[in-house]
DNA sequence: TACAACACGTGACTC
DNA sequence: TGAGTCACGTGTTGT
């Protein structure tokens, strides 16, 4: 008999989505979706699971973490034909309780792991529909569209990151007269009534510093009603 | 007899990984380690695929795609109900052209389908790995961290484009005079000898346009040797 | 010891 | 029909 070896235990409709992959509006979240009807309680195959790792020879000889991955699949294929025995259906065994406490471990440790593992399956789905949500725009609902799509532009994002920010401090280095493409241009001017313009000046000169310009140095003459003023002031060429 | 319904083709160890997942160094590329040693075929379980999809029932009334996803694992379960047959093992079959060549042609479907499953794989392992070296700062080397990663990191970088591009609008707004917390003041002068002084002033009012202090208006007065010069600049506060 | 993470082969489903 | 994708349960390995 050709068993199939599906775990349908029967709290399994609890956590079992089974749902529609190409669902094309919920791409990952099927697994969420709580089923409406309940199973009328069809098979309690946690017998068939008795034997679960019965004959489970171990070869302790495989060097593990390395190149020999090809022992493994011989490993696997060793316990395949060691599991080849009885089936064991649901019929009545010995009742001793070594081995009802021995089934009841075995039985609750693969249940106990089939759930496990059904969670993080859940959780990997939840992160996959919270990463298309950043990248939707650009990728497919599959997952490898996914996980690559994210790559490719979390590449973009620092490239452009980057960019923005040398683009930047080039500004703030023109606005702040760091740039070492500066010029120093002599503007010459004269104002007349320097006891009013001193002040006029000043405040010319605080509109050019707020202006950001810099100024390099400053040789005023005050002669007779004349101020004649000469400023080296940063510029930058373009 | 409990058959594992494990494909352990001949060929198989050419392609089959069974790597070590907890490599810390090669984090998803332990399927692409090939095998050294060659299995000196143990097992040649084509026959145990002799019955693959034998009793395949369809039940076409479920609605697929939808909300409707009860129904699968009732269908599947179904389906393992439904498959529970004779396991026909390999024993001699009547060797009808027919058969025979649904055999192969269904061997080869298996087959082929667990490569491409098996290609699949390995380019997901691939995208993670790629996706793994953008992210591996900041991340763990399990799928679940590198997903969760990866979105949380296009966020911040997106966040952070975002506000780096409007500081770069406003400096660049600051630096063109396009601010709109910008004011006009008066900057006036006067120089003398205005044949000569015209160009200086063009000069200067090219250098001040070069350093892109944008004038609103010139009113100018020449009177005798003398230029009075008013000019509406732009200017920001700070 | 139990748990977490992984790769695997497989059936179901979609296009 | 066939290729592609997915979720599933399972065995294995590292912590």
């Amino acid at each position: 008999m050709q068993m199939d070896s599906y775990y349908f235990h029967d709290d399994a409709h609890l956590f079992a989505g089974c749902g529609v992959p190409g669902s094309p509006d919920l791409p990952f979240a099927d697994l969420i979706a709580s089923l409406s009807e309940p199973l009328p309680a069809v098979v309690e195959s946690q017998s068939a699971f008795r034997e679960y790792r019965g004959v489970g020879l171990e070869l302790p000889g495989t060097a593990r973490g390395g190149t020999g991955n090809g022992i493994n699949i011989h490993r696997r294929m060793m316990g395949v034909l060691g599991r080849m025995g009885p089936a064991a259906e649901e019929e009545e065994r010995p009742q001793h309780q070594q081995q009802q406490a021995a089934g009841a471990v075995e039985s609750s440790r693969g249940f106990r792991h089939m759930m496990r593992e059904r969670q993080r399956r859940e959780k990997l789905s939840q992160s996959y529909a919270d990463l298309y949500a950043m990248v939707s725009s650009r990728s497919k609902q599959d997952k490898n569209s996914i996980v690559q799509s994210a790559a490719v532009y979390i590449h973009e994002l620092k490239v452009a990151k980057e960019q923005l920010q040398r683009r930047n401090d080039e500004l703030k280095a023109k606005i702040l007269g760091h740039d070492e493409q500066q010029q120093c241009v002599k503007v010459q001017f004269e104002v007349d009534e320097p006891s009013s313009s001193v002040d006029s000046m000043i405040g010319a000169l605080t509109r050019l510093k707020s202006m950001n310009v810099k100024t390099r140095g400053i040789h005023s003459i005050l002669s007779g009603q004349r101020l004649t003023t000469e400023m080296n002031v940063e510029t930058t060429v373009s």
